[in-house]
DNA sequence: CAAGCTGAAAGTGTCGACAATCGACGCCTA
DNA sequence: TAGGCGTCGATTGTCGACACTTTCAGCTTG
């Protein structure tokens, strides 16, 4: 029942539940650049690479392709799903409908517990905005946001705003360095927190929409200049 | 550059892909009450009844997963999802967000065709509460708000909206009969059309708020008297 | 009579195999 | 030399098989 061939490489997945594990490791192959939009993910290739066979490939494969990170093309396999400029605009769009209702929604029921764990975030960034480490402020910059839709206590927002997160994460992953100031992240999450904290709706959204509206530009102007062909 | 031969080569082959096939008979077995909340979905018994094997009904069974209509035990098997009330409560509050933008961007957008098509599809509605369909009443208030979501002309957000519906249908196949007054369903949906037509967004808002706010106590009370018990 | 144990049946997780199909390469034809 | 056609290898779609788990009915026991 175990992979009986001896695989050289890459660490056999221990038993039961391949099919996540396989997602795990997809998906972090996309997000990381490891992979690249419009490559191609070749289920032969995975499994043996895994030492496992087919059948979990293809399950993880149909799994990432309902979160967007893979296309299927029938009979031809599954690749790495590339994003338009005018795609990545629609997501924006998106992530902007959501967390403007996240936030309001956190503001409303705003716990210590939550605002602490927003406060330490915002730390965090301009922590590593001083260190200069891109990844990380990225990925910081991601757990913030995340918090905003924790804090707004409806799961099913949250899982959401993963699924859209984890799509634009295939072109910003491959951005590398997405600001050109790093201490401009810290500067512009603030006034976002504060809104929240204050309480007015108004000026959440207004925040909330300034700060997306700026990341926004910026990331469709990114995806433009890596992809200029018609 | 080469000449393409056949410009509008429409009928795409039949898709062997039993997958597809699968998801759509399931899915449709689960909005249409056949397969009831908490049914276990057996693989194999599925695989017998349609006279395939297990390996597409298993990948079908994941996308139904990844779109909320069934959850994945491990070593147990597939189930209809069951809602409890909260989480019915928890879609509706995503919905609002959702439409609420979809509303107000239509109106910005808003096509003589997409005005048109919404018209009819309210002229449809009232038809079919003369009728007294539930069922067709059910199904033409679903079109009427994919319609506005469609008219938003955001890919992305037609999908989103597809996916909170599919779920909530889950409930509402079973509910059968929605509102006590059929007729109700079409005054509602009448100021929101008028609203986006005149493209006012804080009307947009306001009656897009107050229809989907009656529909949600409506389902949200219905749930709760389907299972008050734990 | 209820509770716990036992064993078999059913079902899942995974595998390897096979036919159908796709893409590429090279050959033939103008 | 450019373009179309057939063949070959590689990959997908689907299948049946097998070991391990879970479930459940029937039996035993307190």
């Amino acid at each position: 029942m175990r992979a009986m061939s001896p695989p050289v490489g890459l660490p056999v997945l221990a038993e039961s539940d391949l099919v996540r594990q396989v997602a795990r490791r997809l998906t972090d192959a996309i997000v990381h650049g490891r992979l690249a939009p419009g490559a191609k993910v070749a289920e032969a290739a995975v499994a043996r690479e895994l030492g496992i066979s087919r059948a979990p490939v293809r399950e993880a494969a149909r799994l990432l392709e309902s979160q967007g990170l893979l296309k299927a093309s029938p009979r031809r396999g599954f690749f790495v799903r590339e994003l338009s400029a005018q795609e990545v605009d629609e997501l924006y769009d998106l992530r902007l409908c959501v967390e403007r209702h996240a936030a309001v929604e956190a503001a409303r029921r705003l716990t210590p517990a939550a605002r602490d764990g927003l406060r330490r975030q915002l730390d965090l960034m301009r922590d590593l905005a001083r260190r200069d480490d891109p990844a990380a402020i990225v990925e910081a910059d991601y757990q913030f946001h995340r918090l905003i839709c924790e804090a707004a206590g409806n799961g099913r927002l949250l899982r959401l705003f993963d699924g859209l997160a984890s799509e634009l994460r295939i072109v910003i992953g491959l951005i590398g360095r997405l600001y050109d100031d790093p201490g401009e992240i810290a500067r512009t999450h603030e006034p976002v927190l504060e809104a929240i904290e204050a309480g007015h709706p108004e000026r959440i959204v207004a925040h909330v929409d300034h700060h997306l509206g700026v990341a926004r530009r910026e990331v469709v102007r990114l995806v433009q200049s890596l992809a200029p062909n018609p």
